[in-house]
DNA sequence: TCTTAATTGCAACTTAGTTGCAAACACAGA
DNA sequence: TCTGTGTTTGCAACTAAGTTGCAATTAAGA
């Protein structure tokens, strides 16, 4: 349970407990990319934790590294949603594996929703088909609202 | 209907008639592409294409361009999959629509596979819970039958 | 405070994909 | 079949994302 911050905001002392809970030093670098992804409301590009995070002096392949570090650690996912570009979401604290969801793109303008609240299932159209595999991850492309005419 | 070619492979004059047919120019780099992609039993990613023509004198940019061109006609989808690689699908000739269909992708190995015989079902948790937009392309990942231990 | 392994910044590098342009080409019409 | 014209190609140079090696810096335990 985090004390004094602004709901869905991190605080300080919130992200270093965090990294010290998987063994991990506490840098400005580390720390800087778990705010700037928990700023963030939906998945963020590495790219774009590059530009947010490299104004305060902080180098690109220091992000690059911690964000596969965090990635290795359990802290944060890595998501492949389908426009060429990774994405990295952080996790919930206590993460119970409650947290994997679909997500959705805007093939039009994007925008990148986590679709928490749904489930998926996939029907054969007949018997004999068969799942080729064990579904982990899904994502769903199409229209957003906003851009659907 | 195509007469003389082995199935699932388009011969050489069938490929020049889908070009004509969509008013593009019959050029020996755009042919090539295409017998490329028929003969895939996957999509494929455009290094994938590059490297399987270069080889007979086809340059990259020329193959780029054709992959660019074949899908804005329509001949051609490009897929998202999610491995931050863009992948090419030529579509069945007379394609009316029922060849959309949802795409598995092994996290492991990256085997790619097409779930032409699968429909998806997304369900809201709560009653609530609505949908980010219109659903058109989608993708699973996860662990594919090889790969489960 | 000291020590040491982990982490960082830097700059050079890799690789996929893009671009401008002159030469080569497809193809409609003569 | 030949020709003219707009299209397409190959080339080489370029861009941008991401990676890497290494010396300097730093976190954290003793
Ligand atoms: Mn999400
Ligand atoms: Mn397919
Ligand atoms: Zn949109
Ligand atoms: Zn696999």
């Amino acid at each position: 349970m985090i004390k004094g911050g602004k709901p869905g905001r991190l605080t300080l002392e919130s992200a270093k407990s965090v990294l010290r809970e998987v063994g991990m030093r506490c840098t400005a670098a580390r720390i800087a990319v778990i705010q700037s992804l928990d700023a963030a409301r939906a998945p963020m590009t590495p790219g774009g934790v590059v530009d947010s995070l490299c104004e305060y002096g902080f180098d690109k392949s220091t992000i690059y590294r911690s964000l596969t570090e965090l990635n290795e650690a359990g802290l944060v996912v890595r998501l492949d949603l389908g426009d060429a570009v990774r994405r990295f979401e952080l996790l919930p604290p206590e993460n119970d594996g409650a947290s994997e969801h679909p997500h959705f793109m805007c093939v039009d303008c994007g925008k990148v929703v986590c679709m928490s609240g749904f489930d998926v299932e996939l029907k054969g159209r007949s018997r004999k088909a068969r799942a080729p595999g064990i579904m982990s991850e899904v994502l769903v492309r199409g229209h957003c609202h906003d851009c659907a005419t």
